[in-house]
DNA sequence: AGGTGTGAACACTTTCACAGCA
DNA sequence: TGCTGTGAAAGTGTTCACACCT
């Protein structure tokens, strides 16, 4: 298969998200030209995306609700549920394991660890926070393969380094470091302090002349 | 000024967090080489991203530490401190509030607010969370230039409407929405499904014999 | 008429490669 | 010699514009 630009799988996402919302309106069909005027994009950059894909629209029509969210579901990889551990119970990770929208797509937290022996132990909903030595072992049982590292800068990429010989195929990190990690991993970012950076850098360049739009994108 | 591309300003923040680092090692310079394999790009693309802004280096030596941190600091608008407040007391406003990043890049949340008549009085640290009927006196009376929007989905759009009236020019907004805002106004989306969708995307693609590589860059 | 699918034009970003300074 | 700063080249992503189908 063709390669796919990171942008384009985003948008991908939103369109979802869109697509999600008309139904529950109700609406069954939809043109490029709405749902890129939902989504914040244009209409030409909806319909490319899409063809990357195939063709899911009817002409003179536009696009069957439904019928697109089941295609972009396949397509993004949301027709299994994926196994998916938390390492950090912290306050971001209490977070990130009451986020309704990870539920919603498939995403279940199996397993949540820490360090701190005050954690180690206490109750998450269904779930008992385990100590960090049980974590290879775990996940290998479990079959996770997503893990969301969510613990202090310095220890992510010793937490990176075993749950990669754990056998995890994607990690998403919210740790502030730029994790070392071999090339056939799946590895996103979110990194909340450059965002809020990004917006300092809008605010004071607008001031002195500059532009930079920041996102309008969609989130 | 020039206009500077997204993309270069999360590159820029990045400069400046491997460059702390080094301060502490300690190290007093470096060369574009070595910040590029600590932040995971290339050496061309840190001159380059440098070089919109003026010349940091000596030829021959590289940059020195302090200085290029200095610099960055300038450029991205973080010498003063921005006034920040938090709509939405739940885990992500909880987890955001005690994000020590912020506050070590001058991000400091002077404000919290809530609707939940439960959450409005506790005490967050020094701070008691308010009530949404006091947003926009508080806003204005305060001068806050920055609002986190950590409040579910259906309520963000009603948030940014109220604050953008109460002067905010700038908004870092993790709800799962595409928000409409004014032109002139800096919106960052932090958006955790989108990501985590990547990551499925990225792991069933492989699968499948494509390719998208995620992130691969810092965090 | 209305709206998709898509090659071609365009715009933007990254990489290359080298002149030039310490 | 070593490493920066930077035009020029290459590569990527977005927008345009229109043929084509319903």
């Amino acid at each position: 298969m063709k390669r796919i630009s990171e942008p384009t799988v985003g948008r991908l996402s939103m369109y979802l998200r869109v697509l999600r919302q008309l139904e529950r309106e109700p609406v069954s069909t939809v043109s490029s030209e709405e749902l890129a005027r939902r989504v914040g994009t244009t209409a030409a950059q909806v319909r490319k995306d899409l063809s990357f894909f195939g063709t899911f629209g009817t002409r003179g029509r536009g696009y069957d609700v439904a019928d697109l969210i089941a295609a972009l579901r396949r397509i993004l990889g949301l027709e299994r549920s994926w196994g998916v551990a938390l390492v950090g119970a912290g306050k971001i990770g209490a977070a990130l394991f009451g986020y309704r929208d990870f539920e919603r797509q498939g995403f279940h937290i199996q397993s949540v660890f820490d360090i701190d022996p005050h954690k180690i132990g206490q109750h998450w909903g269904e779930l008992r926070v385990r100590g960090d030595d049980e974590l290879e072992d775990a996940l290998l049982s479990e079959g996770i393969e997503i893990v969301i590292i969510a613990v202090p800068a310095e220890a992510a990429q010793a937490v990176t380094d075993r749950v990669v010989r754990a056998g995890v195929r994607g990690i998403l990190n919210f740790a502030p470091v730029n994790l070392e990690v071999p090339d056939w991993l799946a590895l996103k970012n979110v990194n909340m302090a450059m965002e809020m950076e990004g917006l300092s850098y809008a605010l004071a360049s607008r001031g002195r002349g500059g532009r930079t739009g920041a996102d309008k994108r969609s989130a």
